[in-house]
Parts: structure tokens; sequence; C-alpha cells
DNA sequence: CATATAACGTTGTCAGACAGTGTGACATTC
DNA sequence: GAATGTCACACTGTCTGACAACGTTATATG
């Protein structure tokens, strides 16, 4: 029972929000999510559904079903009768990968021309990138260069894409993870992002889909070959604390 | 233990193709997204766990497995006690389905003009469509539309693409099925599909993406408003039978 | 060394259980 | 009679336990 007091009684009720219960499965799914886009949990990995369960203090249905969830996503890999294996990325994934990150991503720039979304956002998402490159850390810069193309997509307002775009930032730093080269990021790649905030705060619709297209170009090219950009100076790291917060990649309530 | 027997001994192996396995969640999944495609199952129908369970002659937990596929497809619709429904589509969802497809279609555009795809499967389609429009039932028109938007992203080549769009096409078969006004189809469509397939196979990108829009534009308004084309002729039907092959909408499969 | 066999760990699937939650019918109160 | 309280029922959310089928590794055998 719950007994909402006000004072004057004859006052509006109180703000309540909804309350938002999010399911077991949903936590489960964001862990395991998060796990590997930290890279706690490596490419090629095997779940060990009861060792994984009894560490999530859950049980092995519940693990299960939260693996769906993932296998869905692309994320995780089932082999029958081998079991669910974080997924590895192999060459030819690359390209696909990137291809799905330019379809996403152009469509953010069309919608926000389009409807004259607000920008800041992104403004915000590349001074972090500039911080981030200063530290000169890999995964730092990992991580903010993917949160500034989060950002890109957030700001067109469309629910769908954003969450597409979560799940293809895994697929991206699957990517890197899953090259045995190991982790690796482009110093030069401050130069495009601020051209790109610039065109789509600007309005100017083709030339941030030209210079977004030489982005993704670029960034696939370098896992295809590091050595692409001779000139460009690199920052290689194997491990780095990941800097990501835990809520971060959580996909939105699936509550209506 | 596999004993392949040649005859003679030195000759080639014969053409064995890989075993696939279809897991049984893949299957159970399959079987809901066409019930659901195929109008079976309606927007907002609850799935009752142990009627369906027996329906399908699974066990509730290998049922709940598949429905978490479909929810992170966003297909159905999770909600805490009350169990899972088949995803309700909004107003608010029109635009931002389009928004994916045209995201999706316009990357496929790029791609195919990019690497000078076979655009045969797009002319087949296209001849398909034009034959269901003399058919003129709504359901096969709508069947031969997104088979043809469909043709499109797999002549792509990416595999992604081609897994985000049958799931976008489950989505678009939503927005239809969620509205209480019935099925209905624009019988004006063949003629920008007709410009689409010729700009694609010409190789003229912007044209091909102008065309494109417009017919992402012209779908979510007739959906917003239906009476908006007035001079359009429109084929209303509020059931018929689905002409879709059980395997098509399946999901690449999992195994690696 | 290659092959067969055995042993073990793991997955795939199921049945059963039970508390928590939602739902609708009915009674009650002001 | 509208709002509130009560009760019973149905269903979900989650867990335990079970077991056959499958994979993998170690061991034995020719």
């Amino acid at each position: 029972m719950i007994v909402i007091v006000t004072n004057p009684p004859t006052s509006e009720l109180p703000v309540l929000r909804r309350v938002v219960r999010s399911s077991t499965i949903d936590l489960i799914a964001d862990q395991l999510r998060n796990a590997i886009y930290s890279g706690s949990l490596e490419p090629g990995q095997s779940i060990n559904e009861v060792r994984t369960a009894e560490l999530l203090v859950v049980s092995r249905p519940s693990l299960r079903e939260a693996l769906q969830r993932l296998i869905s996503e692309g994320v995780m890999t089932h082999a029958p009768g081998r079991g669910v294996h974080v997924s590895r990325m192999r060459a030819s994934d690359i390209d696909d990968v990137y291809a799905v990150r330019e379809a996403i991503e152009s469509q953010a720039v069309r919608l926000i021309i389009r409807h004259g979304r607000s920008v800041h956002r992104i403004s915000t998402a590349l001074t972090e990138l500039e911080r981030a490159i200063e530290d000169n850390v890999a995964r730092t810069i990992g991580d903010a260069d993917l949160t500034f193309h989060h950002a890109l997509v957030a700001s067109s307002g469309s629910v769908r894409l954003s969450d597409l775009m979560k799940v293809s930032m895994v697929h991206t730093r699957l990517l890197s993870l899953s090259d045995e080269r190991g982790y690796e990021v482009r110093c030069d790649l401050i130069d495009s992002h601020r051209e790109l905030a610039e065109a789509v705060a600007a309005g100017e619709e083709s030339r941030s889909l030209t210079v977004l297209a030489r982005i993704m170009a670029e960034a696939a090219s370098r896992l295809h070959d590091p050595e692409d950009g001779l000139e460009a100076r690199v920052v290689r790291g194997r491990e780095g604390e990941a800097s990501v917060d835990d809520q971060w990649l959580r996909l939105r309530e699936s509550s209506q």
C-alpha cells in the first residue's frame, strides 16, 4: 500500500516517475555485453554455463536466456553441441561491420540535418575525444572514438538507430580485439572527426557524408593492414582499463 | 564417425555440403517470426508460455529462450510480470522504422554501386512486384514490395545488412498490422520502384538515394494518414493468405 | 602411429516446483 | 454508486534437479 502524503492536500500530486523494473535477463545480458566491450571476455572465449551462472549468481536457464539476446545481437555465437562463444571476427567481417556503421551513422547525419537536431552532444563528445588523444592511451582513445560516434547517432533522435549503434559499437570493439596484433588506434583521427562535427553542425549533408565515408574507410583499412598509413602515428596497447560506465551499453528498456 | 566412400578411390571427393544443424531455439524463433510476419500472431497479442510451448511441442524453457531472440529483435515486447507480447507499433514508430530502413537500403545502394554488384535479383523482384500489383491483393503486394526491398539489400552482399533488413521487414509489417484501419497498400508504388531499380542498375548513386528517400517518405506518410494521396488508388484488405516461404525470414545460421 | 575405446565434462532439453505478480469478480464502505 | 478492500485464480519469473546426447581428452590396443 502506497500512501502519498501531500501538504496542502489539495495541491498537485508530486511528480512520480514510472517505476522501471529491469528484468533479470536484461541485467545479465548487460553484464556480459559490457564484459565483452571492456575486454574482460575475449573473442573466441567459450562460455561455461554452469560456471558463468554461478559467477553471476543466477540459474543456468536465466543465463541461457540472456545468451540468446547476445547471440541475436551477433555478439556471441552458438555452435551446436559446443555451446556459446564470444564472437571472433574475421577479416571478412571488417568491411561488413563498417558497412553497417556507415549505414547507421549516415542516416543519423541525414536525420540531424533534416530535422535540425541539436548537435550539443556531438561537440561535447568531440572535446572528450581531444582530451583522450592527449592522454595517449589506446583504449581510452578507442572508447572516446566510439562514444563520439554514438553521440552522433543519439543526436538523430531515433531510438532504433541508437540501439543498433550500441550493438555496432560492440562489433567494432570485437574487430580490434579479434586482431592478434592487439588493440591499436590512430592518432590522426581527430582532424576528420572535427571536420565531421563541423559539417554536421553547418548542416552540410553531402560534405558530412563524404567525410563520414572517409572515416569509415580509413578505420576499415587500418584493421585490414595496420602498416597502411605509414606516416600516421599509432598507439598500440594489449590491455588497459576500460573506462566504460556500467550503464552505458544498456539497451533500451524492453517494456512498453 | 564419418566414412566417405568414393569410387574410384583416387577420384575427387563427392561434393558434400557442410551439415547444418539449426538449433531448436532457431526453429522456434523462426516459427514465431513467420507467424507474426504472416499475420497469424497479431500485434499486442500476448504469448501464453505454457500453451504456446505445448503447441510447438517444446518445453517452456526452450520457448522462453526463443522469445528472448524476438525481444532483442524488437518484434516482441516484454512487460515485467505480464509476460511477452507481439510488439504493437505506435504512430511514433512509423518514422523510426522507416529511418532504419532508409539507413539500410541507402547503404545497400551505395555498396552495390561501389562494388559493381549484380542487380539481377533486383530486376527479378521488380517483375514479381509488377505481377503482384496486377493481382490486386493487398497482402500479396505487400509481400512483393518487401521482397523487392530485401532483394536490394541482399544484392549488396553484406550479411549484416541483410539480417537487419529481415528484421526491419517484420517491423514494417507490424506497422501495417498495428493500424486498426487494416492492411492497405498503394498501387502506384511500381513507378518509383522501377525508377529505383533503373537508377541502381545505371550506377547513379545520388539519383538512387533520392528516389529511395522519396519511397520511404511516401510509405511513412501513407501510414500516418492513409487519406494523404487522394488520387492514389489503394488496395485495402483486412486479411489474406500470406505467401511467405517458410524459410524466408530465417536469420543467418548462428553457428560459425 | 593410427585407430579404437573408455571416461569425463558439457550442452540441450525437459519436468516439476513455488513465490511473486497481475487480473477480474465480488463484497464493503462512505 | 464510485471508490476501496478482499479473495481466488492464472500466469510469469526463477530455481533445482535430472538425464540423454554430444564433444573432447586420455588411455589402451593393434
